[in-house]
DNA sequence: CAGGCGCCCATAACACTGTTATGTTCAATC
DNA sequence: GATTGAACATAACAGTGTTATGGGCGCCTG
């Protein structure tokens, strides 16, 4: 019983990595809905008795895919390079968009109820929130600099999400024309946002 | 055979509008999971062979739901009396959030796949842009007017919904902070993006 | 080194889902 | 009134997530 001499076929670790593997590939491939535990157990050929072992049921399985697809947006948030304070709020935004559509399914579980059995945990909505962060520091230091009017950044970049996740939602949906591209009319959004930033009017024009 | 003297119980349409109604208290009552055939069969006191005979399956019905989801959206747009171009417009994004905050459960299915077995067809996706022609209109009109920038004015329509969208889908689902209404929050980006649209800066500033 | 304890796993089942084949029952027609 | 045909309930099929039941293997103890 030393702690270490537990599992029969490996490093109990490592088996956890292993379905968590063939779950975000299953989801990859053949959408949410494939992602099934039979059709899981299946890939890591076993039983589905073994990813009950591992984990506490499909909730916490997906509760894994959702905390992966917000670590892979907060990384490539991470990796955009500092610049002038406005153009890299606008680097932000295309990185996101650039993230969503590379992982639409991660997408499609972090922001849908594509799966009528998953909710986030409690837990897991706070870690979501480490990228959001990220676009909050951008704003806030647009606010610093003088580059935009000063207010509220976390409410700024709240709405400056809403937007970005606005858009992409819909055109992963299909509500979008195919007549312009995702990419140009994020361009088209984010150019409007800032000139809102960088210039707002009075409160009351008509 | 007199093409009025077919039922056993009474008007099949009367019959399609109870299911639909049912299956609509369903919906808001419990939410998309809970809208099980079963359950929709219990709730007309019938068999589930009924449903079927009235709808062809599941996605029939969900797509008679995601037609009046729309149609009630559309509706609540076109009930917005014209004023000035500008406020008109904000006015139309406001009807939008309380639409959507009225009927989330319809709002999830008109904008999430919120049920596995449903995706909307392609005639449904066809209605569900009449809204968004009342929107695009309103937009269309701001340029005829000379009070926005000259553009492409659907495109404008759609930068706005996506921002509407974005807003109310993340409030919806649990990822806007609870210190800032969310009518406070779509207020204040009606008016970024207004501010954006009547004064445009030059394309490439810092 | 033998014994036995304990954990791990596969099978099969439960309760649920959408959907449908099988009979039964009722209403309109001849 | 008998017949025909459509509408209906029942029960089943193939799925789903989840779990109770046992068999089998590894490891610690005597």
């Amino acid at each position: 019983m030393s702690a270490a001499t537990r599992s029969r076929t490996s490093d109990p670790l490592e088996a956890r990595r292993a379905i968590l593997d063939q779950a975000s590939q299953l989801l990859a491939e053949s959408g949410p809905e494939a992602l099934t535990m039979r059709k899981l157990s299946q890939r890591i050929g076993a039983s589905t008795i073994v990813l009950y072992r591992h984990f506490r049921d499909k909730q916490a399985i997906l509760d894994e895919l959702y905390l992966e697809g917000f670590e892979r947006l907060r990384a490539d948030l991470a990796r955009v390079p500092l610049s002038d304070p406005l153009p890299y709020v606008m680097d932000l935004g295309r990185a996101y968009r650039r993230c969503a559509i590379a992982n639409p399914t991660y997408y499609q579980v972090m922001f849908t109820r594509c799966i009528a059995e998953f909710d986030p945990s409690p837990e897991s909505r706070e870690v979501s929130k480490q990228s959001f962060l990220i676009l909050a520091g951008a704003v806030q230091r647009c606010m610093d600099l003088g580059v935009a009017a000063r207010g509220d950044a976390a409410q700024i970049a709240h709405i400056l999400w809403g937007t970005l996740h606005g858009l992409i939602s819909l055109e992963l949906f299909g509500y979008m024309p195919p007549s312009v591209s995702g990419e140009a009319r994020l361009e088209h959004a984010l150019t409007i946002m800032r000139d809102g930033l960088v210039s707002p009017l009075s409160p009351n024009i008509p």
